[in-house]
DNA sequence: ACCTGAACACCGTTCAAGT
DNA sequence: ACCTGAACACCGTTCAAGT
C-alpha cells in the first residue's frame, strides 16, 4: 500500500535532482507506479506536497544539528544557520524559493516557528534587551534566509541560462563580465572583482553572521 | 504596431494585480489584442519576459531614488534599501521571488550590478577596509533582499491559504497561533508575541539595516 | 479505504501561413 | 518585418469506476 511518507520521499528525490520543474504529478506517480489520483488521496495538491517536502527537509536538517553538545549562543546561531545553508546549497536548491514562500504564507507553521524559536533563544542569551528580541531575531533570520537563497547553486535547475556550464565556468564568466563594465560608472565592481575570484561562499556567510552578531551588541 | 515596451508594461500590470500566476501568454495577448506569436516575436519566452519586467521595475525604482541630494553613506544605503522595500511591498510582490532568482542566475546582469554598485560605494565611504568590501556589501545585500522578500505582502496572490483574509486578520491569526504554542517548548515565541502585535514592518526593516551597519564598524 | 486512469481545462511554445 | 492562430506537447486536478 502507498504511504504518505513514500510520496514525500519520492517528491524530495525529484526535487533534488531536477528542481521544482521536475516535480510533476505524472513523474511522481510513474516513479511510484501508481495513478495520479493516489497522490491526491494521500497528500492533497502539488502545492501542499511542496510545503510538506519543505517541512520535512528543514525539520530534519535542524534536528541533526540540535543533537550536539550545548555551546555559546553565538556558536548555536552559527550551527542553525549552517544547517540551513548546507541543506540548501548541497542538496536542495529548490528550497531557496520554497522556504521564503513558506515563511511568508505560513508564519504560524512549524518551519517558521522552529527557526524563530531556535535563533530567538540565543538572542536572549546574547544579552539583547527583551524589548529588542523580535527586531534582533527578525534581522538574523532575514539575513540568514537572504544569504542562503542567494547562495543556492542552480546546477540541477534546467531553467538556468547555460545548462552546460559548471560552477567554475559560471564564476569565471561573471568576473570577466564585471571586468568589462565601464570603470567610470562602476568603480566598485572593478574594485571587488579580485576578491570574488577566490572567495568561499560558506566563509562569507559566516562573516555575515559575525557582522550581524556584532551589530546586535549595540542594542544593549 | 505592437512594441516591446507595451508588452512589458502590460505584463507588469498583470503581475501587479494577480501575481506570477496571472501572467499567462494568453491573458497577455488578449489584453494587447494580438496573437500569442506576437509576444514571442518581441520578447522571447515567458521567462525572459519575467526577467525584463523585473529589470524594468528595479531600474526605475533605483532611478527615482537617485535623483535626490547626496547624503551620508548610511542615509544613501537606507534610501536604496527602502526603494527596493517599497517597490516590492506596495506594488510588486511578485518581485520577491523573481529578484532573488535574477541575482542568482544572472550576477552579471544590470539588476545585480546596479544594486551591488550602489551599496558598495557607500560601504567604501563608511570606512570599511578595502579587503572587506566584498564581504560587507554581500552581507548588506543579502540582508536587504532577505528582509524585502519576507515582507512582500501576498494580497494579490491567490496562492495564499485564505484569500478572503486581509492583512490585519492574517496578523491576528498568526499571533493567536503563536500564543497557542506549548510554552514549555516555545518560550521565545511566547515572549515576543506581544511585540509582533504592534510592530511596523518598515521600521523593523530600518532597525535591521542599522544593526548591520553597526556590525560593519567592527571590520575596521 | 484505497487506488485507477480517462477526461477536462488549462498551460508555454512553435510555425506555416498571411500581410 | 510583423503578426495570426491552429496545433502540439505538456501541465494540475477531478471523479466515476473499480477493488
Amino acid at each position: 500500500m502507498l504511504s504518505r511518507e513514500q510520496i514525500i520521499d519520492a517528491a524530495i528525490g525529484l526535487l533534488d535532482s531536477g528542481g521544482e520543474g521536475a516535480l510533476t504529478v505524472r513523474a511522481l506517480s510513474e516513479r511510484l507506479a501508481t495513478g495520479s489520483g493516489a497522490i491526491y488521496y494521500h497528500v492533497g495538491n502539488r502545492d501542499q506536497l511542496l510545503d510538506t517536502a519543505t517541512e520535512t527537509v528543514i525539520t530534519s536538517a535542524l534536528e541533526t544539528e540540535s543533537s550536539q553538545a550545548v555551546a555559546t549562543p553565538e556558536e548555536e546561531i552559527r550551527r542553525v544557520a549552517l544547517a540551513l545553508f548546507d541543506a540548501i546549497a548541497e542538496h536542495h536548491q529548490w528550497l531557496a524559493t520554497r522556504l521564503t514562500l513558506q515563511i511568508v504564507r505560513n508564519p504560524a507553521g512549524p518551519v517558521t516557528v522552529e527557526i524563530f524559536e531556535r535563533i530567538g533563544r540565543q538572542v536572549g542569551a546574547l544579552g539583547v534587551p527583551r524589548a529588542s528580541w523580535f527586531d534582533a531575531t527578525s534581522t538574523l533570520v532575514h539575513y540568514i534566509l537572504g544569504a542562503v537563497s542567494q547562495n543556492a547553486r542552480m546546477d540541477g535547475d534546467t531553467s538556468g541560462i547555460q545548462p552546460d556550464m559548471d560552477r567554475e565556468e559560471f564564476f569565471d564568466a561573471t568576473s570577466t563580465a564585471w571586468q568589462e563594465l565601464d570603470p567610470e560608472n562602476y568603480p566598485f565592481m572593478h574594485a571587488i572583482v579580485g576578491q570574488t575570484k577566490q572567495h568561499d561562499d560558506r566563509d562569507q556567510f559566516l562573516t555575515g553572521i559575525a557582522i550581524v552578531l556584532a551589530g546586535l551588541t549595540h542594542l544593549r
